[in-house]
DNA sequence: TGTACATCAGTGAACGCGCGTTCACTGATGTAC
DNA sequence: TGTACATCAGTGAACGCGCGTTCACTGATGTAC
């Protein structure tokens, strides 16, 4: 059985990913905030200097973290999108669905995105990722707003805007798993598609 | 000009408000996270062991500040819906701004609100207080649900929920005055507005 | 194919620091009589 | 009105702890020739 151990030996072979891999971890038990990059070496099975050679310091961890959570939301968005098949409404609640899904699914990342305080400012890449998930939900409402008469058609920004304000808003306050939070006599889907269907409905009630 | 100094003795006089104030200036400095008991001590001119007198750790100060933000937070809806008066869209449409402006505003006890990650479970009184910010804006809800024709009228519960999650959606992605979020090309208060119009014209154009 | 050497990715010991918390204490305040 | 005493709200010194960071180092890897 001794095969199984594949003593790593004096490197670690990719430390970098088992770094974003415990700053996961930790993370989900006890938040973004009371995470430690001792802590991380420490589940990564590494001294305590060895995290420098891969990241400037804690804060850059965290920022690679939320990075790889943009982008994995940005495919899971892409995905439940899937280029407006059958038609541009359904593939649309489903985009809804995904973006709960991933807050639920994975609180970990959605933490370090959106609730690390990390600036976009410091962390450019942070910027480019995000806005690679926002391009996905803008792609979508200009699909649907072509479904619309051409007399109703909102700003496609504004209504992109609108669509992720109402997502994250019942994404951060309901969908969470961290117990934390109010709970409410319907699903968080449920109220989210009920919004985005009342929201579409005034779209097309002219303006 | 020593009267100005009111020195004080032995005893601080009001040092639980005191604290809560050193807590409200540290987080604006630095966010809910790095915000420590001893250095709320020191801001308040007194020992590291002083503020045991009145918390029973940091979490329960800053508990305390959440609280007290949630009680300003439903005074201030309160106020903006002003009993719905002139008319209740004209109101519901002040209290998103209200909303908005309070996160704007008060981003210390925002972020003790709605970031610190405290449990409900474990502070009560934070529920509480939460509830009545949650109750004027059903009470609004409800006032704007009974304009709309019969037919049309959505469960109050649902549409105050649709409501917060928009406003809350807007106020933590654009609204927060810290400069690491995104900006956007249009004031988050004609983002709100502009959302609200199309969700009640939604509301209005049956089922 | 072998060897020398540069580079890379780790070690582990050490440091200063500030935090949270405790303890026995003491000065100030309020109140019973 | 005065005095004794209980209670309260603070002190300040001390502790153990874990973190972030640095340093000179060393074992492993890759590559030029």
């Amino acid at each position: 059985m001794s095969w199984h151990h594949k003593k790593r030996g004096y490197h670690h072979g990719n430390l970098r990913e088992a770094l974003v891999e415990a700053a996961l971890a930790l993370i989900s038990e006890k938040g973004a905030a009371g995470f430690t990059f001792a802590e991380a070496a420490r589940a990564a099975g590494v001294s305590p200097a060895a995290p420098y050679r891969h990241f400037r310091d804690r804060d850059a961890l965290i920022a690679e973290v939320a990075r790889a959570g943009y982008e994995l939301f940005a495919r899971g968005l892409e995905e439940a999108w899937a280029d407006g098949k059958p038609d541009a409404r359904t593939a649309f609640l489903r985009l809804g669905h995904a973006y709960l899904a991933f807050a639920r699914e994975e609180p970990s990342y959605f933490s370090a995105m959106f609730e690390s305080g990390l600036s976009f400012a410091d962390y450019p890449e942070l910027r480019e990722a995000s806005d690679r998930a926002f391009a996905v939900l803008r792609g979508a409402c200009e699909a649907v707003v072509a479904t619309l008469p051409e007399t109703n058609r909102p700003p496609v920004l504004m209504m992109a805007l609108h669509i992720w304000s109402l997502s994250h808003g019942i994404a951060a306050l309901f969908a969470r798993a961290d117990g934390a939070r109010r709970t409410i006599p319907m699903e968080p889907e449920a109220l989210l598609e009920a919004a985005v269907l009342i929201y579409l409905d005034g779209l097309n009630s002219g303006d």
